[in-house]
RNA sequence: GGAGAGAUGGCAGAGUGGUCGAAUGCGCCGGAUUCGAAAUCCGGUUUAGUGCUUGCACUAACGGGGGUUCGAAUCCCCCUCUCUCCGCCA
């Protein structure tokens, strides 16, 4: 949520700034709408005012055993205005507040223009794409050929975009995922947490998911949803409390299922683990200070990149321009691994500050200090990346690390997950 | 699932229709006292919003929503959550 403080006094500057991710914003029906509200709010308060007087003179006169049946007489006479001046602004506020939840976060000044995909920007690429003699197998043929991914008992069980692993392979997902929490609670300093994977719809509204993409969410028939990132219900810890300063930045790392309704993307991705309905994440989440929320950002996705360059895989950063953004996010950095069965980069990671976008909807605030005391409260910057997606790590593990004969070896910081083992090859 | 109790400021806790945004205690901040500290004493200490003469005024908020009333933390209705006991249970 945007602060209704900077439509009110740069209302043409929102709208330039949301140009840049190419959405248009409704200035004039804004301005007539705050025009109507100060009207009303004047008004309304003045009656309140009016009313809250007369009462007290009322009570002061039963008090002193006087006669008040003037007084409530005259204040009796403001019920229907001031009645209806209240509902008006309830209206009214009901009106922009509603609005307000759908405007997108302003992009950072350093986000490059841009209306999609093609217009993002490679920042860098770390690692070469490894030379196959012959052409690359995609992770399904090598999963399958192994006999250990298996997608058509998924479908059986539930429907398409479900997966089914076994053995060796279901055990490299777990060892992924094992590895990746130890590296950012050993090296980079972040809490394990462990939380709900179904959230209210507070929740949900906190981190940005509610209002506009309900669609995009699996929802429970008592109200609740499946989580479609552990972002909801991590960032969601700091919602309606006031964090002490020293606590500040607050990281925080978990693994959680992700569900995702992948509504509207019928037809794109349709093979293999790369979409799915349901998939592992590790993900990263800071609460910090707004001075620090920029150079958090740059380190978050250093984290991520960590877990890429520990696994010898190769990939490339990439700025997303304002076309691509996500509804919360000022600023995000894409990480792309190197599928060789796809002969591309495809995205693993997402790193992004959301700078108090999260934290306005939330009322997530942390205490100011001013040369050691304690000042007012004010509303935190958030973060989070992926570090990473374990079922798309998988996918990049299989295809990066594929053998002629069909075996996979296995990454040397995964070996000690693994038992020891150095490859993966058919079971008997 | 059954029965009961409750939800008030950072925390504890009073307030059951009228100058109550809210006693008191703790905590926190400032000051006094002290060589310094403890103790003690004095003062301060919720948030959001609106207006304009930017310092003042006003409005709103006592779990959430609705209602009664001239006036609601207080009375009524609905919802949510918490606690205790019983039952069930990984």
């Amino acid at each position: 949520m945007l602060d209704i403080q900077l439509l009110r006094k740069d209302l043409a500057a929102v709208a330039l700034r949301l140009a840049n991710r190419g959405v248009t914003l409704d200035t004039t029906r804004i301005e007539g709408l705050e025009a109507e509200r100060k009207e009303i709010q004047v008004r309304t308060q003045d009656f309140q005012a009016r009313r809250n007087q007369l009462s007290k003179q009322i009570g002061m006169a039963r008090g002193k055993g006087e006669d008040a049946s003037a007084l409530m007489a005259e204040v009796t006479g403001l019920g229907d205005d001031l009645k209806a001046a209240e509902d008006r602004l309830a209206a009214i506020q009901e009106d922009l507040a509603a609005l307000l939840m759908t405007i997108p976060n302003l992009p950072h000044e350093s986000v490059p223009a841009g209306k999609g995909e093609e217009d993002n920007q490679e920042v860098r690429r770390v690692g070469t794409p490894r030379v196959f003699p012959l052409p690359a197998l995609d992770h399904v043929e090598i999963g399958e050929n192994l006999g250990l991914l298996d997608f058509p008992t998924a479908v059986k069980i539930t429907t398409s975009r479900f997966v089914l692993m076994r053995g060796s392979l279901a055990r490299l997902h777990r060892a992924l995922t094992q590895f990746m929490l130890d590296t950012h609670t050993q090296e980079h300093g972040y809490e394990e947490v462990y939380v709900p994977y179904l959230v209210n719809a507070d929740s949900m509204r906190g981190t940005g998911q509610l209002p506009k993409f309900e669609e995009e969410l699996f929802k429970l028939t008592n109200g609740m949803y499946l989580i479609p990132t552990a972002e909801v219900p991590v960032t969601n810890i700091a919602r309606d409390s006031i964090i002490p300063a020293k606590n500040l930045p607050m990281k925080l790392v978990a693994h959680t299922p992700c569900f995702r309704s992948e509504a509207g993307s019928y037809g794109k991705d349709t093979r293999g683990m790369i979409r799915q309905h349901q998939f592992d994440k590790v993900e990263m989440v800071q609460f910090v200070r707004p001075e620090d929320s920029y150079t958090a950002l740059e380190e978050l996705t250093g984290h991520a990149e960590a877990i890429l360059q520990k696994l010898d895989l190769p990939y490339r950063v990439v700025a997303l321009c304002g076309g691509d953004l996500g509804f919360s996010a000022a600023k995000t950095y894409d990480l792309e691994v190197w599928l060789p069965g796809q002969n591309t980069y495809r995205e693993i990671s997402s790193c992004s500050n959301f700078e108090a976008f999260q934290a306005r909807r939330m009322q997530a605030r942390y205490r100011t200090e001013k040369d050691g005391k304690p000042g007012k409260p004010e509303l935190i910057h958030t973060l989070n990346g992926s570090g990473l997606a374990v079922g798309r790590a998988l996918v990049a593990v299989l295809e990066n690390y594929q053998n002629a004969d069909g075996s996979i070896t296995i990454p040397e910081v995964l070996r000690p997950y693994m038992n020891g083992a150095v490859s993966i090859t058919a079971p008997d």
